[in-house]
DNA sequence: CATCTCTGTGGGAGCGCTCCCAAAGGTGCG
DNA sequence: CGCACCTTTGGGAGCGCTCCCACAGAGATG
């Protein structure tokens, strides 16, 4: 009984031995090299569906220096992710990409509270070929490490500071907010004010500056309140801004949610929407199609997104040193019935 | 110039000279092993410190047979785990109870049109130390094949016909279900109806299973429309059951989808929500709250079905051949305004 | 017919780690 | 002081694979 200890899978050498042919060739057929006869191709074919052999990702990985999986990091920090269906589209783009090639998506949500360090420590060249960051916060260090460790890696998300040499794939944020602002104002509305994101991140800032720039084209006056992408900062900020500017007729809101918390606090002193009030969001969020009234919002091509992400990363692993651009994706309004 | 090729990361074997040691005791170290005397451990942990030294997993893996990685599979045959919150909520139960273990999730996306037999080579001992299985429809096979493979596998929601012996973690469909009839029964309708989700899901079928059997202890008739959980299914069905049956006082939607197709389909043939006829969803997704009216619907509690599912992954990992136990997870009723 | 290709092949070396065995050193007892 | 027994240690073996070198044999060339 040569037989292995119990029942481990079959090895490269077992289907060898039953192919009669050595270890060499079999190594080639599994990896498709085209220096094998013909003969020899089939007889470790058939070897292989006999033994129903499945290669050892590790054994692999430990010579060839690369594991075939790219990880996936959600700084989930609020976790304004998860309750937005955001994240899940992004998910969704970046396997659906993935499904093409041979790599496997290693999902690792970043949680404040368990220890950074070991996500740290996974995140090297031995672990994965590449790394996926979304959401990343101001001067979060982690995009850093990786571009001086090597490792090739891409941001979802303009950065906030253009600190890391790190590419990016990004909406337009500050063009879908500048959409916004000119739909409300070709509207007729005068007094459009805003309520933004978290100033920390690509997104927030961007589209403030789109709002900014579109009202300073029409020589009308902004109107800002701070929020965090939240409903209830919406709402918060709306109660502000009704307090600082009574004759306000409209508000563009940085997120879906915002703009949900705004129209609560709208009904709430009495506004109309949108007669009184127009409210634009940002999203495009599954939710967005139900609010009362419907929400007029920036939609923004999240699955894309996931997917150029991808494209971006395999290049950088594929052909190390080649340059990469950064990528923008267009956003566009879509009209409902607040504004 | 004995340096290694090309800036590898350093190994142990290095660590261990640094350290003055022999490669077994820095193992040891690094393993955490007791059987260490106090000098030799500060120095490999110095040691480790200057070399920034981080272990191979790789290496590891081909000689413990184990990967510290578990999977995530999530059948997204129909893409509506997606356009859920439901899918994101899971992902965040099972990643904050994996943030305790030492292991990685690993994410695996089965589109049907990608090749299943990958997914399931992948699926194998040598890969991953263990499976999350989501969303399982009708006979689909992989269960069975990866309890005879022997691969620790834990099932999100009750399969459909319990054929394979692997355990579930699973709401309480069937009592939500019958919660929310009660509750329309208590309000004083009569005639209620239910629009199913598919019935080649556990879920699907109990909720059904919940309605009937709460309408049965009230000696109250059935009326039943099969749907399959998506908002276009549920404006369809609402139609077929107002032709059926015009004087129906209220609708128990299998989910809060098809609950907004249903209200939908209610506005446009002129039925007042909640005055002529209640509709109870299922879900208790973000959405529900912004509806008009705001959806009653039953709640269930997502991320602690992935955290448990962890929860006996880790132990059927830890301890193979104990027996273990199925997981039903209680729900209960939110009341808003359609209901 | 010798030589020089070229394709196809077998198998040694070695990736970085853990396991385990044998040996070294210390302690306590009779 | 010798022996048994423990703790601590070093390092060989080997996990399953790919890489690569050497070599056999078939054809092409002089």
């Amino acid at each position: 009984m040569n037989r292995r200890s119990p029942n481990r899978p079959p090895t490269l050498e077992e289907v060898a031995l039953r192919a009669g042919v050595g270890r060499g060739t079999a190594s080639r057929v599994i990896n498709g090299s085209l220096q094998v006869s013909e003969a020899a191709r089939n007889a470790v074919l058939q070897a292989v569906q006999d033994l129903g052999y499945v290669p050892n990702r590790a054994a692999r990985s430990l010579v060839t220096q690369h594991t075939d999986v790219v990880a996936l990091v959600v700084s989930e920090s609020e976790d304004r992710l998860f309750g937005e269906p955001f994240f899940a589209q992004v998910v969704r783009g970046v396997s659906s990409a993935l499904a093409g090639t041979s790599r496997q998506l290693l999902l690792a949500v970043d949680h404040r509270d368990s220890d950074r360090q070991r996500l740290n420590d996974y995140l090297s060249k031995q672990h994965v070929d590449g790394v996926l960051l979304l959401s990343i916060h101001g001067d979060d260090p982690l995009p850093g490490q990786l571009a001086a460790r090597g490792v090739p890696a891409v941001l979802g998300g303009r950065p906030h500071s253009a600190v890391t040499s790190l590419p990016f794939v990004d909406m337009d944020n500050a063009g879908g907010a500048a959409l916004a602002v000119e739909h409300l104002v070709a509207g007729g509305r005068r007094c459009v004010a805003t309520l933004t994101g978290p100033l920390d991140m690509g997104a927030g800032r961007l589209r403030l500056e789109g709002y900014t720039s579109a009202l300073a084209g029409h020589a009308l006056p902004t109107l800002v309140e701070h929020g965090d992408f939240s409903e209830n900062s919406g709402r918060v900020g709306a109660r502000r801004l009704l307090e600082r500017a009574p004759d306000l007729d409209a508000i563009f809101c940085a997120s879906d949610q915002m703009a949900i918390g705004a129209l609560a606090e709208l009904a709430a002193a009495g506004r109309r929407v949108p007669e009184d009030v127009a409210v634009v969001g940002f999203d495009d969020s599954p939710t967005s199609r139900h609010t009362t009234p419907s929400l007029t919002t920036v939609h923004q091509p999240v699955e894309d997104m996931g997917a150029r992400m991808v494209q971006t990363l395999s290049r950088m692993i594929e052909h190390p040193g080649d340059p990469v651009e950064d990528v923008v994706l267009p956003t566009h309004l879509v009209v409902r019935r607040s504004g």
